[in-house]
DNA sequence: GCCAACGTTGGC
DNA sequence: GCCAACGTTGGC
């Protein structure tokens, strides 16, 4: 019995934005980039497809949960790691012995309201969440819980 | 294996 | 731009 797991994303929207998911053919795109081994054991190990994805704008005005995603593409080697025109290379991980993981996911919807940081920093059952604790990860887990009480911040209920 | 120095992330 | 938090590196 596989049970359905929920993530929060972090992407700076100057660099890559939802919007610039949702242009996406399909939506969909490569997760790359994480060079960060607490987010890669996430993505190698642990995502799987059909999880749920909260996707977090960082370093934004206001910095904010923005949308909803889907896990289409488990963690499997991130290639622009040895790719030297990369945005992110690291000569360490070659094709033979990765060291670097990613994910593909496919954008759903835009939320409603954003459910901005400051929201989620005083909203009772989210103050201790992932985010707020570890601000620096870029791949956070979250609990049904936390994620139900965010999309309910986010439809504006 | 410890720890200091340094680099990066990200909120403010 | 500053600073806190945390990860990484390298000397010993």
């Amino acid at each position: 019995m596989t049970e359905r797991r929920y993530w929060l994303l972090k992407s700076e929207p100057s660099d890559y934005s939802f919007d610039d998911l949702m242009s996406e053919e399909d939506q969909t795109a490569e997760w790359d980039g994480v060079r960060n081994y607490a987010a890669r054991n996430f993505l190698r190990d642990d995502i799987k497809v059909g999880d749920g994805v909260l996707y977090y704008h960082s370093m934004s005005k206001p910095n904010a949960v923005v949308g909803t995603a889907v896990v289409v593409k488990e963690g499997y080697p991130d290639d622009t790691a040895w790719d030297p025109d990369s945005d992110h290379p690291d000569p360490k991980s070659t094709s033979d012995s990765p060291i670097w993981y990613m994910v593909d996911i496919k954008g759903e919807k835009a939320l409603k309201n954003l459910v901005t940081l400051q929201q989620i920093k005083a909203t009772p059952g989210l103050e201790t969440c992932s985010l707020v604790r570890i601000s620096r990860l870029s791949v956070h887990p979250i609990t049904q819980e936390e994620w139900d009480i965010i999309i309910g911040l986010g439809s504006g209920g």
